[in-house]
DNA sequence: TGTAATGTCTCTAGTGACTAGAGGTTCAAG
DNA sequence: CTTGAACCTCTAGTCACTAGAGACATTACA
């Protein structure tokens, strides 16, 4: 049994951070010492390192909050999970074709513009007022 | 002149988010009706639709203010805006590089997984719940 | 000119996923 | 037994909005 610092040293979750999850009901409510104090075993460990595991994928606690349910009903079919994988993915997938055309548009601006001029001259800032002069949607 | 709802209309920014960034001095307190109501015209328009497309391009409101005191003194060096650019470049690029292996992570895991078994066996779960089965780092 | 519908006003509170701080209690080491 | 670090709860703040309440203004039409 270790306290709540030792669990966030060996998850690199910090400690109001897990609080936090025990709120939302991410994390049972830990046992607590005589004075009132948590402290967790394995189990907490493991369920915890699943929860930040997800979290580093992008999963929300919404959807983690569904991933746990359905790791305590072992005998349930899986597709949930297989579906909210495939929806971050999906997700993560769009975000990265927004931020392609943001990277062209802003290596474009900074092309134009070497940052010796006045501010009057601007291409970053003309870039920024004037729509038109982008080369793609964004 | 055109009411606040005309100007959402035109730059398409929902009407309390242009309130929002009046408060937050992005733009500057428009004149108003005899009944209080806020009243613009073309240079609010232009304003407006600069702030919408530094916001779209991922710029936070902090540095758009930055951006903004630049454009109001166009005899300053226009330095500080290609270095803001630069760093929202350095910001997507890493976002980018992030998401990328997210989706290669998320791509294995969904892949592993038909979505067809119980959750017992289901590799999304597995792979959430031991970052060992994880090919890299992310 | 009257009225009804739509638009606008301010203010407060909520979102997601934390983070920071105050003020008090408990634990572990020496 | 004392000291200092770690812990407790609670509230409030972050960012960039978004939603809703309740009141007032404007506009279109009869």
């Amino acid at each position: 049994m270790f306290s709540i610092g030792e669990l966030s040293k060996r998850t690199k979750v910090k400690v109001p951070t897990i609080r936090y999850y025990e709120e939302m009901g991410l994390l049972a409510e830990a046992e607590r010492t005589s004075g009132n104090q948590r402290r967790y075993d394995k189990a907490g460990l493991e369920r915890l390192s699943f929860i930040r595991h997800a979290r580093d994928l992008g999963f929300s606690i919404e959807a983690i909050l569904s991933l746990i349910e359905l790791q305590e009903h072992p005998d349930r079919s899986c597709q949930a999970a297989t579906e909210i994988a495939t929806s971050q993915l999906t997700d993560v997938r769009a975000k990265i074709k927004r931020l392609r055309a943001l990277e062209k548009e802003l290596v474009r601006m900074s092309k134009g513009c070497e940052g010796d001029g006045v501010a009057e001259d601007c291409y970053v800032l003309a870039s920024l007022a004037d729509h038109k002069l982008c080369n793609r949607q964004h």
